[in-house]
DNA sequence: TAGGTCATGTAATAGGTTACATGATTGC
DNA sequence: GCAATCATGTAACCTATTACATGACCTA
């Protein structure tokens, strides 16, 4: 389970309350790897069951309490297993391939806006990693980052950015492609007629 | 549940069993979307609670009975609606990154050897498409293909390759930062002394 | 005064994987 | 003779999402 090795990873920058440890997740790896606080809460109170964490319940005045989780030595032998182990090639699924394989059945037209509005979206995340993204990762490594953060933390948007720069293009070339095979059934009937 | 709609997508063909749906599943799109008997069959059923299919079962001699599912009218409309909304990109989590995010605490030579051991499987995966689905693609377009079907399919295929060029790539060059990354320490080093 | 932050969780649901259960037929 | 194919499913489990529950403090 990998949001354990995760919250085992982010534990290593200090002891966190879940609260923080959202937080963390919000602003640094929430594109490839999203959590929420009601799977982050029970995942760290298992973590604490098999030993990996423990915690200390600090009281608050006008505040509810917090519970500070720090990592114990099999925590932090679980996450340098984990990071040394070459992880398997999962297959991913992909909606927007999906829907492609199986639009032969409507009009081209349609198919196109779809493609259309992928590509916008496509493109606006791709604005969010070269702006928002970079800052916040600059932000963090300010913060907490050790010497090798950067360069690993500065490769993950380099992927990221690269990956949606290609699929912007693929599916521009993709709208043209299908307008191009229009234009040869147009040209087919002529020829027919 | 974008299962449903690949088979609906897939009885558009003609009527089949569930055992045949995941053939075809495991003949044409299992790198982006697999699909398992065991999830196919109770998904079938619902499908048919719903009124999207019927079935008919045939009995065989020798052999356990089959159930020949077929697309309703309703079923249609709904895989023809699905077909024609725009979708929202979703969060992909990748497990790889995630490695990489919290590397920094381990030796860099292990980093390498998970990268090396990443870039490897995808290179095998790269080979896959390049030769085995499109092969499988062709023979699928032979058999059942419509007219459009071969410009998306191969579009399809023509996205995964790219993607795994990308990633190939992309390793490469992340091996040779991180490596280059430690002479300039050893250069700090030297000159620090 | 309205919305965001801090702070904890539980419950229900969805979607998918793995293991279990059965067993004859067909092709190499 | 052994493995793959045909043919149906059920049950347990894992992971993640969404909704529900509570409530005070801080800032514009």
């Amino acid at each position: 389970m990998s949001l354990k090795h995760a919250l085992l990873g982010f534990l290593v920058y200090g002891d966190r309350t879940g609260y923080e440890l959202g937080r963390m997740f919000d602003y640094s790896i929430t594109h490839f790897w999203p959590a929420n606080l009601s799977q982050i809460y029970p995942t760290l109170q298992e973590m604490a069951d098999e030993g990996l964490v423990t915690f200390r319940r600090v009281e608050q005045e006008k505040r509810p309490f917090r519970k500070v989780f720090t990592l114990t030595e099999a925590g932090r032998n679980e996450l340098e297993h984990w990071l040394k182990e070459p992880l398997t090639l999962v297959p991913e699924r992909d909606h927007f391939l999906l829907q492609l394989w199986f639009s032969a059945g409507i009009d081209k037209a349609d198919t196109i806006k779809c493609i259309s509005a992928y590509a916008e979206q496509v493109s606006e995340r791709l604005e969010w990693y070269k702006t928002e993204a970079k800052a916040r990762t600059k932000l963090g490594l300010e913060r907490y980052g050790r010497s090798m953060d950067k360069v690993y933390w500065n490769m993950t948007i380099d992927y990221c950015i690269k990956q949606y720069e290609l699929w912007l293009e693929w599916a521009q070339d993709a709208m043209r492609l299908i307008s191009a095979y229009e234009y040869e059934d147009a040209e087919v009937k002529a020829t027919k007629v």
